[in-house]
DNA sequence: CTGAAAGCGCTTACAG
DNA sequence: CTGAAAGCGCTTACAG
């Protein structure tokens, strides 16, 4: 025997056979105590440890998942993966990680990627224009869930953020304080998720009988940032801004600064997902938290009960979003001859 | 043919024996052109498949490396990743991310993990206590690269930004705008790339005849603000601050803005570590950068050519950290009755 | 340049 | 309850 002891070595080390060594390493109990015992013995004392790869070849499962994620820097994906990563982890499973960085070709080809790797299912947040082609490209026979970016007409189990309903309630909130023009700064209503936040906020709007203002940003910092200072500019600026996710905010937050308008003052600034940064700037910038912990076990219940094929009950999770009330929203007060909006 | 399709349904389809598909698969040139045609031209029809698993358990190579890292929504991390993951994937390796959130305990058995997942090498950032028992962990067959924790006696490749010299530049910086009394706040001197700012920090105080104050203020973001909001409050405190990472800076502005220390004019910030965030905060904080690309590239070229068997140069990188210069530090003026320290 | 055969290290029916 | 044998889908010497 050169080199790491095989499940072989373990029977000859044992005296027993190489189908008793796999049954008690798999942890099959009708094996004698004491065949078990000399067993594990023998693993201990030759230091094996198993070959994962030959038994998975045989058995057809990888005990790997696989997470195709936009961009890990997204600090709504970072604790998207860090949660996902400790409940597999916990279950047994290892997982692999893709980006796509927004790009479909890149997801399309990620995705290959991942399937090629034979894990035994996978956890997908779609990038922009990628939901079109997911049903074709994962096929039927690949446990698989969608998360955050669920688009209208999905086919597999999913869990997101209530979007429309989030998005309500904080242009909701904003009426309440007394604003009748409000700006929602929405990256693309390509992506489901943010079209839904949309639809919620000018639900809200309309019935509140306030004015809403409907800014497709882009999907990142700079170009939201450029695109936020143009509407600072206007003559008719609205006095609160609701931003459709975290990158979005950055920009809001770079493009206030720069063009020297005060908040809350002058603006309201109400952001959607929460993180550690909000708290800190100032003034502290009140945010929609989507609850990370409960779509990540939910998204991996539903994919670990795929994979065993268990019953699945609920296969739509929608969450709901929190309002967190800071410093960066307040009650809309007229400032010189600068009207409310109609 | 039930199933998916095999290289040996594709030999038949073909015409060709079982080894040459294999060989056309394999980028293996010796195989006339009209079979590969034939092999190529088959596989498409099938729509085959190559099942990865099969050759790893022949080949020994299973194109994936492990990742063991703290945290991933520590930033810095976070942005590591995303980079390791693109050249990652270019190279046609797939990463297997593994989390050990700063404890021992699971950093050894997610470790075990790793390996047992029979990776072709792994990227290893330590955790607090975890650089001693490595060696012995990782053992000398596994291709390995430790990066950002590297430990003085450590065996391994390693690449790191150079954080003496980079705390050092940061120091003398501080001393250059008139501070004399500066207060270093660092996790733990048990890392040792901490364990390295605060020698460079306090090499430079001491060419610089300043009064280096050293803070040890845990690995938490809490922790940190708590623990800077008691320095805050004592008698002589510092004119200036230097903090040792992303975290302990995040803790170091809840503390600014709790003890309502204005910031720079009665104490000046310098953060290690940059990131989006500090530029929109106000005032804009200085920073030092480590180069997280070009610490990615080398841990990379580092990793692969282990694997690959081939030489390698300069197999501890130290790369150097960039100064930042925002608004958060200012010249040292004195104010009221409080004297500079000594 | 091509093919037949052995084998990677397990798991899984199947006898006993 | 235990063991001998076949086989998972490839790759790799080895003949030809």
């Amino acid at each position: 025997m050169r080199g790491k002891p095989t499940m072989n070595d373990v029977a000859i080390e044992a005296v027993v056979s190489l189908g008793t060594v796999s049954k008690v390493l798999r942890g099959d109990m009708t094996v004698a105590a004491e065949l078990r015992e000399r067993v594990l013995g023998a693993c201990r004392s030759l230091n094996y440890q198993r070959n994962w790869i030959a038994a998975s070849l045989r058995n057809r499962q990888t005990h790997t998942i696989g997470i195709v994620i936009p961009d890990i820097l997204n600090t709504f994906y970072a604790a998207l993966v860090e949660k996902l990563e400790n409940l597999a982890s916990a279950g047994g499973y290892t997982i692999v990680i893709v980006t796509t960085g927004e790009e479909p070709q890149r997801a399309l080809q990620r995705i290959n990627v991942v399937k090629e790797r034979q894990v035994d299912g996978v956890i997908i947040i779609p990038s922009v224009g990628g939901s079109e082609t997911l049903a074709s490209s994962i096929g039927s026979d690949m446990p698989c869930v969608i998360v955050d970016r669920v688009a209208a007409e999905n086919p597999f189990p999913s869990v997101a953020t209530d979007n429309f309903d989030a998005a309500y309630q904080g242009a909701k909130y904003l009426l309440s304080l007394g604003h009748r023009h409000v700006a929602i700064a929405a990256n693309t209503p390509r992506l489901w998720n943010t079209y839904q936040r949309i639809a919620g906020f000018e639900r809200a709007m309309i019935e509140g009988k306030g004015r809403a203002d409907v800014r497709i940003v882009g999907m990142t910092v700079e170009e939201a940032r450029i695109s936020l200072e143009a509407l600072f500019r206007e003559r008719e600026r609205p006095t609160a801004l609701f931003t459709s996710n975290n990158l979005v905010t950055l920009g809001a937050i770079g493009a206030l600064r720069n063009c020297g308008v005060n908040m809350p003052r002058e603006m309201s600034l109400l952001a959607f997902d929460d993180f550690e940064w909000l708290r800190l700037l100032r003034p502290a910038i009140s945010a929609i938290n989507q609850p990370v912990d409960q779509i990540a076990v939910e998204a991996w219940r539903l994919l670990s009960h795929q994979i065993g094929r268990r019953q699945i009950s609920n296969p739509d999770v929608r969450a709901a979003g929190q309002l967190i009330i800071r410093e960066s929203t307040a009650q809309y007060v007229q400032i010189g001859k600068r009207a409310v909006a109609r």
